[in-house]
DNA sequence: ATCCATGCAAAGGCTTTGCATTCAA
DNA sequence: TTGAATGCAAAGCCTTTGCATGGAT
């Protein structure tokens, strides 16, 4: 067989775990896979329910957390939160950096780019009295569909 | 005695919920004239502590977040998630637009304004297929002192 | 006098923690 | 074999809701 040209998020992922010194369970590789399919953040329930339903293997709520919170350490996924009383979680992919868009009226979340943005808080970060390390932008509103 | 020129938030804000239809009850009053005071967004915690030590009166944690939900709803305050597992709540004025810098370490929330980046939201907000009301920019850090 | 506004206490939802068991190394 | 990884259940926050009382009109 040959070997993938350049190794999948969720390779990298358990390659960034294991020189961390974590041991390579189950749950981690399950939820690394499925992370690495997503389009858009996920909430912890959602990440439950979606390995559930995947048939592959059940993680425990705790455990997701857990893992989550591991991740999110690593650096390897990014927390969002858009407001909606709970977190949201997404694969940390070196490059591609969007934001997001909710629906308040629906609750759908949808990811953006925007060069121009970026540019913009770029230089806002080196002007500010604060060491930045990451930044988020939400935007609110009504999604095509609801404000049809 | 002399009227001010130009109403306080506070007035403003007590008069757009008379004209709701709302009554005019000592706890909303008093939540005003504290919101009115503050430079930043606070917690519902922290607004029921700083009436509850600032002498006025105290207000029961069910009403802050009741009266929250109306002032938002009339979007005279604006909810702020900076992603530490509360909500914050700050007078919206019309105008002085702002967002918010978080020290990571010890919590610390600072407001900053940036037309630039206003200007880039704005653009892109025109060019997206969403209808969009809101909008929030999340620096995520160190302060000064902590990273100093 | 009416009915909203408020306080208190209980309930809810998301997340974290404690502990026993399972599993990777 | 040994200690980390995981599951389960309980506990912890923040927030909302239900109901009785107090207060504005």
């Amino acid at each position: 067989m040959s070997a993938s040209q350049q190794p999948t998020w969720a390779q990298s992922a358990a390659n960034a775990l294991s020189a961390a010194g974590y041991r390579r369970g189950g749950a981690r590789t399950a939820m690394l896979e499925l992370l690495d399919r997503q389009r858009c953040a996920l909430s912890a329930v959602e990440i439950e329910e979606a390995l559930r339903k995947g048939g592959e293997r059940g993680v425990a709520r705790a455990s997701v957390y857990r893992i989550l919170e591991e991740l999110e350490e690593l650096r390897l996924v990014n927390r969002v939160d858009v407001g909606q009383g709970l977190a949201r979680f997404e694969a940390a992919r070196a490059g591609r950096h969007h934001h997001h868009m909710v629906c308040d009226r629906c609750g759908e979340v949808l990811p953006f780019e925007d060069p121009e943005l970026e540019r913009s808080i770029q230089r806002l970060t080196e002007r500010v009295p604060f060491s930045v390390e990451e930044h988020e932008v939400v935007l609110h509103g009504e999604c095509a569909e609801c404000s049809g």
